[in-house]
DNA sequence: GAAGTAAGCGGACTGTCAGTCCGGTTGGTC
DNA sequence: GACCAACCGGACTGACAGTCCGCTTACTTC
């Protein structure tokens, strides 16, 4: 059973009535009083339709990484399967960099809702399994799981909003893209 | 002037109070209404001695690390100047992730805490600053301000909680050592 | 197009928290 | 022992996440 009109409009309502609040001012100014002020709907309905904070968070997130993961998994090399380990590292890291580098005060929002969660986290995890393998094939000598983590953790929202400048944009991605040329070797 | 003693006393109590919640029961079972009961003081009193949640924990944690920072400023190497920066290194690392391993929830709880100040933190930006100048020294080419920043970012308390086992207890540890080689390079 | 109904809706309500404030108390000093 | 500045406690405020339930409405069926 298809999602009901006003259900549809109000979840987009909601969505892009938090984006609003998250670009003028920050994370913590994203009260669910106040997304649901702005985009017109009671505050259940906020909740009916996300769950949480977090949920609600995480979905707009998801929708902003959706093409990416999609890409990841069945697009075209280098983003896709088939080209050689580097390639798709960097590709990967530069996909991932931009959506960061666009919305470093989401993620950070995100972040200090999920709390300890993240790990549980369904993007996360994904992130986190694609690298992984990545490293494994490139070094399998390499503790992947950790140098995993240790790469996506690079993604703090704060720290990237931290390095990234109006003039030099891709400062992060590259940073992040050399510590992972580092990550696999020379060899 | 000297703190009087009755505000010693009381600054002690507190700290322990935070200590024994957050033993019991994670980061956010950490309320300062909690913390001031079991303290046996008045919520005034916590506030006036530590300015804010942050600063509570702030406080918790500079303890907790005050060692490892004067051994670092000017102790004996390998921890204090005068060891080469590989030794160096690895030594601060060792200190700083046994640390991590036994305050994870506490740095977890800190961070949570801190949000976007993380990076104005007196701490942090010792740790920060010397990680940076030993990098520089390793590798004078890198990005040294980026790598000391992204390999702090792997002392997430969670990310430690999360690879830290009874059976392997510095298993975070080895697994950042091993990175900060890498980063340093083969050379 | 009318009637039925389940899904959806809104916003008042609850419990909790960080942080403030001020009248009363007390440790240190002379 | 008397004075006072520093200190104390806990009631108070404002804001927040999340719940709940009586009302409304979009779709279905005939």
């Amino acid at each position: 059973m298809p999602e009901r009109a006003d259900a549809a409009r109000n979840r987009r309502a909601v969505l892009d009535a938090t984006e609003r609040l998250l670009a003028e001012g920050g994370g913590d100014h994203v009260s669910l009083d106040r997304v649901a002020a702005l985009a017109g709907v009671g505050k259940g309905t906020v909740f009916r339709r996300f769950g949480s904070r977090a949920g609600l968070l995480q979905a707009l997130l998801e929708e902003r990484s959706r093409e990416l993961r999609e890409a990841v998994a069945e697009g075209p090399p280098p983003l896709g399967p088939g080209a050689p380990v580097r390639e798709r590292l960097l590709a990967f890291l530069d996909g991932l960099g931009a959506i960061a580098e666009r919305n470093a005060v989401l993620f950070a929002a995100h972040e200090q809702a999920c709390a300890e969660d993240k790990y549980a986290d369904p993007s996360y995890r994904f992130w986190h399994a694609h690298l992984a393998g990545l490293i494994a094939a490139g070094r399998p000598d390499a503790d992947a799981d950790f140098l995993a983590h240790a790469l996506l953790a690079t993604f703090d929202g704060d720290l990237v909003r931290h390095v990234t400048t109006p003039e030099d944009p891709r400062h992060f991605t590259r940073s992040v893209q050399r510590l992972a040329l580092a990550v696999l070797g020379s060899d």
